[in-house]
DNA sequence: AATGATACCGAACAAAGTGTTCGAAATATA
DNA sequence: TATATTTCGAACACTTTGTTCGGTATCATT
């Protein structure tokens, strides 16, 4: 990939993200992000067909490093969702600036839309160990909503929590004796 | 207020709640409103300031008449978490059709935004009883998010369990021994 | 019914935003 | 240096927004 291509891709989500911080994402112009970007108008369109193009392509960025299965200082079991809360959470909080600046802005719920769906695979993966008396499907929304809430709430509250204790607060919530 | 305020008010409302269910909320033109109204652009425009006012009268009109306090067949304790969440569940039930047209939308996110934050303000109120070994903060979060999700399920599913089940699951969800 | 008051219509308007096109200029790669 | 690629910027047609205003329909009252 061409450096100007890179460069410029950076530049327009880099300044994408400053707005999402400023006002709701349909008020967002084109013309305001380029503005920031310092990019032409036409420079812009030859990298993303549409606004909603962009804000797919800047969730999915995000998402993608929290999401990913690669190796962590983290130590735990694995296979189990304790396990893989706990690796999400750690990922998190390397990304927590660019999660910060979405998910607490105004358009803080199209984001949480994003982030439950990626929850929402996770949970569905990961819930055979954790037998129920209530409907699988209930379960899955109901801990995909309280999960990104949690981490919603950790984020605002400047992450004073620990990622352990987080893990367990929540856990803790769900699996109490 | 006059009959054609009324009948006027009713029409534009309509229109965007069906126009909501086609299409994500920042794509609707007032255009496709007024269409969809059979009625004037500057109608519109004296009826409400803006799309996003007319947004904010839709969720606003919905949601007042679940969490307002007036009675209901529910029969249960006052005072009560679980007794308030019955009252809830109960009017959300009534408002079927409304709710589930908004939450089930593309702009669904949108009106769970809304939905939570009357939902903080109840736990918020109701809390006191529920003692617990995590942070209050954290805990009205979790609960918000979750019980917005436990409902979006429900009605996702056609509202198959009764209201006092639904209750129930969350209920033991939170509270599990 | 007649009469004010009020609400609606619809056409026109300026202003702002969208998405495209194209030749010239700048920059990367070899 | 030569060549391919990317960016620039101005111009363009088009859509959407929000306002204005004179004329018309509807309401409540007597």
């Amino acid at each position: 990939m061409d450096r100007r291509q890179k460069k410029t891709r950076r530049a327009i989500l880099a300044s994408f993200r400053a707005l999402l911080e400023k006002k709701r994402y349909e008020h967002i112009t084109v013309q305001e992000i380029i503005d920031g970007a310092d990019v032409g108008r036409s420079t812009f369109y030859s990298h993303f067909e549409t606004k909603d193009m962009l804000l797919d392509a800047l969730a999915g960025e995000i998402f993608q490093h929290i999401f990913e299965d690669d190796p962590c200082p983290w130590v735990g079991k694995d296979g189990e969702l304790e396990g893989k809360l706990s690796h999400i959470l750690w990922h998190i909080r390397a990304e927590r600036e660019n999660l910060a600046g979405v998910l607490l802005s105004d358009s803080g719920e199209l984001f949480m839309g994003y982030f439950k769906n990626h929850l929402k695979a996770v949970f569905t993966q990961y819930i055979d160990n954790f037998t129920q008396d209530v409907p699988r499907g209930f379960l899955i929304e109901y801990l995909s909503g309280s999960f990104a809430e949690t981490v919603r709430w950790w984020i605002k509250e400047g992450m004073k929590t620990s990622p352990e204790d987080v893990a367990k607060y929540f856990m803790g919530m769900v699996n109490r004796k």
